[in-house]
DNA sequence: CGTAGACCCTGCGCGC
DNA sequence: TGCGCGCAGGGTCTAC
């Protein structure tokens, strides 16, 4: 399920619920994830911890615990993070648990197992290897301004391969995964073969602008399922989020009638009109 | 320093 | 109906 709108749209819905609430352990059904879960980290430090903030860095939720730890989410592919009932029965794939002092129980599952689950020291968090090489936040919070051209300009210093691959690269901006990347670049009108290098400033304005767009109105229409999420449905609100190109080979371009077409960069699908991107 | 490709894993939909 | 294939929203590692 998971690009940035969808972690954070997880975030705003996780908060009002956590914070407060104190976590009385964590249980490790299965502990073979991206890396091993910390099981005896968790056990030892996981018992009644209360949640002081919950917080996102590109995909990673970030679950702040009083006492100096932050328990530091990442759903892969496939994970899914639901508040469940505490009698919920399980669920295929459901790896690991959170118990909470209300009841109810906060539920990890992950088919494919991409995801992560670890539990690292607040203050140090991003000198941790999982974020020290993480370039900038696309949208802005409080005083940090949203992505803009310049700051596109200054990060794409000495790339050269195709603008779709730069998109994606999180030590230049986090948070643009492949939905994402195909659709601003079509709302910029940009092919996504075209050398990063060689993207005027004028047009870095426009896809700076294009991702602030695509990821901002993905979060907002995410919001409407707010509750949902809460209730530990979780799966909806991501399709609802209407896309331009990907998935769309084969279809005509809304803007220009164009052939929508796809071809594959880096092992990922790319979905562009040939016409209306250059 | 850069980039391209393989790979981790399970599930689903499609064509035969 | 059953089966094999290709494909899937992530990130990291290696080879060049």
């Amino acid at each position: 399920m998971p690009e940035l709108p969808e972690i954070e749209v997880l975030r705003r819905s996780l908060a009002p619920v956590l914070i407060g609430e104190t976590i009385e352990r964590a249980e490790v059904l299965f502990d073979h994830l991206r890396e091993p879960v910390p099981v005896r980290r968790l056990a030892r430090e996981l018992r009644s911890a209360r949640v002081s903030g919950v917080g996102r860095r590109a995909k990673y939720l970030l679950i702040e615990l009083e006492g100096g730890a932050t328990l530091v989410i990442h759903l892969g592919m496939s994970g899914r993070l639901t508040l469940v009932p505490g009698d919920a029965p399980p669920e295929p794939h459901e790896h690991v648990r959170f118990w909470l002092r209300s009841g109810k129980r906060l539920r990890f599952r992950d088919p494919r197992r991409f995801g992560l689950v670890l539990l690292l020291p607040t203050e140090r968090l991003y000198e941790d290897r999982h974020f020290r090489h993480l370039g900038m936040e696309p949208l802005g919070e409080g005083e940090r301004p949203d992505l803009n051209g310049r700051q596109l300009d200054l990060v794409r210093a000495g790339c050269r391969g195709p603008v779709k691959t730069f998109l994606m690269d999180a030590r230049r901006v986090v948070g643009v995964g492949n939905i994402y990347a195909c659709e601003a670049l079509h709302r910029a009108g940009i092919h996504p073969d075209r050398s990063i290098a060689r993207i005027s400033r004028a047009r870095l304005d426009r896809l700076a602008a294009a991702v602030v767009e695509v990821l901002g109105d993905a979060i907002a229409q995410g919001g409407t399922t707010l509750n949902d999420f809460a209730n530990g449905i979780g799966d909806e609100g991501y399709f609802q989020v209407s896309l331009s190109v990907y998935g769309k080979e084969g279809e005509s371009c809304q803007r220009c009638g164009g052939t929508i077409r796809r071809k594959v960069h880096a092992n990922r699908s790319t979905f562009y009109c040939p016409s209306c991107q250059r």
